[in-house]
DNA sequence: CATGAATGAGTATTCATTCAT
DNA sequence: GATGAATGAATACTCATTCAT
């Protein structure tokens, strides 16, 4: 019997779920503790047993969506096949986890490190680390030229986030969407 | 004596440009209207001689600055040259007036509309009626397929829009990243 | 007419009296903004018209008893007299301040300037400088030694000061507390 | 098996003297029953085992001050030697228990029964036994009248308490401020 | 004995807004 | 046009306390 083993009714992931699901609908300035404590059927000051401020509520949901996302594009990463194909995986599942499976993965675009300040260089540095392996995706490609490497890289990633303005689900697939963003780069680098 | 001449010391340039740098540098939220009123010289109470509310003030700026992107983006427009290099042209005012030239454009991409769900529509038919200028430049592209045009056209913007997140001026030029963002997807697409 | 004449209905001077006697009479930490509101009729978010922080608030009403107890004991020192006698003048009005006269006066003995970290500093010093005038009345006895002059200062201040404790009103008035203080040393010190 | 020995590893000694601790350092309302579980080791809510209430936390830690003081005094007491100089050795074995010895001690100077008006009454009472104590060296003093001697006895132990509000160790001792005042009483008396 | 989790009332403070002057 | 003074509701957070485990 481990000594630390939490207990069965733990409501730690509620709260963090209506968070997230809270500062992807409607922005972190904007949700307001106490809604977030109703909606995980708590009252305000009990989610201070959890999380020492709204701050670093918000760092624990975005940690999480980075997570995701990250573990996301790792599996595309590893599966086999010609570099090109494998970006247009790493977009499918980035885009997915923006855009489909579920309010962490959201949060990360929404919330932009600098409305936040005092902890804005953590969330910058969980947001860089993710970035990093996308980078390796797009370094992998056969280019040319070095510059057109960052470009390519700066270009698709802000497209696939900016996505989340413009996407209603229903409509174009994540999947459908990366293929036709990839496929826009892919001849004009042959 | 002329009846309805504006007066010479009119402030209200001065709260719009106040709130237009606030709205910028810290977002919509968390700016508040003695914020706004402090950095006119005034009282908060003093801008509702002025504005009848905190979201017509927002409303306001966004007008505006949707004004001066689509005043850029028409010069580029209507200067003649090949539709690839057009479109460049455009992409670059668009950059211009998104990172360098004012506060106003920046509020424009800074600020969701559904940050603020009073104005929500008013702010995203301003938004969408730029769009539609924009993809005038994306219309006259020579391109084999139309699918392709729609998804050029969501890629661009959405490139260009998210480099908020990671321009920082005295780098790389408006100019040197549109030029770069364009030809990325020229090849391609002949 | 001048220019920034107080409003004839301005309530400050009542938050101002309500902050004293409510420090004084429950102490600083237990008093909540709130109650002082109410008892000035106002909401509490209204005080911060006033005063931007309940420790700034606290500044201004000790300040206000130090002003006080500073002018009764003044206008003891300049009236003329041998110096014992002038002594237990003296006495008589720092009591006075103390304990019959306002809230004002109570609050300085009663609020340490240790309870209140961020403005301790500034509390100190407006205890000091009152006290720097209290030392000139000891300061004029003629007493045979120097060393015995600092005990008897702070002998006859903390006795006066602790009084506080132990003083109900209706007994001893404190012209007579003080006459017995001052002659229980006056003889020891030939 | 014995029946009632109290285990070996009662905390309850830690939860007092973290309690004296932080009582004396910032007073009673600022500190907090997590503050104190906290230095102690524990949960806040644990304390609730050892005691029903912060605020019988404070009696039990103001009643042993009492007993502190009221021992060395008593101490003192015994001793055989001079009125006066009896009375200078209480007064410096007061001193020590309020400004050297222990939390303890300083607890019951700096707490004011009023303060916590639920228990006021009984650490008033516990004040006041300590203070018929000190009263009885006062009595044994050679006075010539009666008045005199509730007066002195009030100078000298308020003289002694507000000392805690100047007094810097490291400087006079104790027995040294205690000995200053006691003389500068004496002489006047005769 | 002690913890983990929560409560509910309270804290200082902020804010958009109002309106008589 | 603008101010001084206030409102009322909201905000993040704290705290003494409770109680099943």
């Amino acid at each position: 019997m481990p000594a630390a083993a939490p207990r069965a009714d733990n409501r730690l992931p509620l709260v963090l779920d209506a968070a997230a699901r809270l500062f992807r609908e409607r922005g972190y300035a904007v949700t307001s503790m106490r809604d977030i404590a109703a909606d995980s059927g708590m009252l305000a000051g009990s989610l201070y047993y959890h999380f020492a401020s709204k701050e670093d509520l918000l760092v624990a949901v975005y940690a999480e969506g980075v997570k995701r996302i990250t573990a996301a594009v790792e599996e595309a990463l590893r599966a086999p096949g010609e570099p090109w194909e494998r970006l247009e995986r790493v977009c499918a599942a980035h885009l997915s986890a923006l855009l489909d499976d579920s309010d962490y993965g959201q949060v990360v675009i929404r919330v932009r490190p600098d409305d936040v300040p005092d902890v804005a260089r953590r969330l910058a540095e969980l947001r860089n680390g993710y970035e990093r392996l996308f980078a390796r995706a797009v370094d992998a490609l056969p280019l040319a030229r070095k510059a057109d490497r960052r470009a390519l890289r700066l270009m698709l990633l802000g497209a696939l986030n900016w996505s989340q303005t413009w996407y209603r689900s229903g409509q174009d697939s994540p999947a459908a969407i990366a293929r036709r963003f990839v496929r826009l780069l892919h001849g004009s680098t042959l």
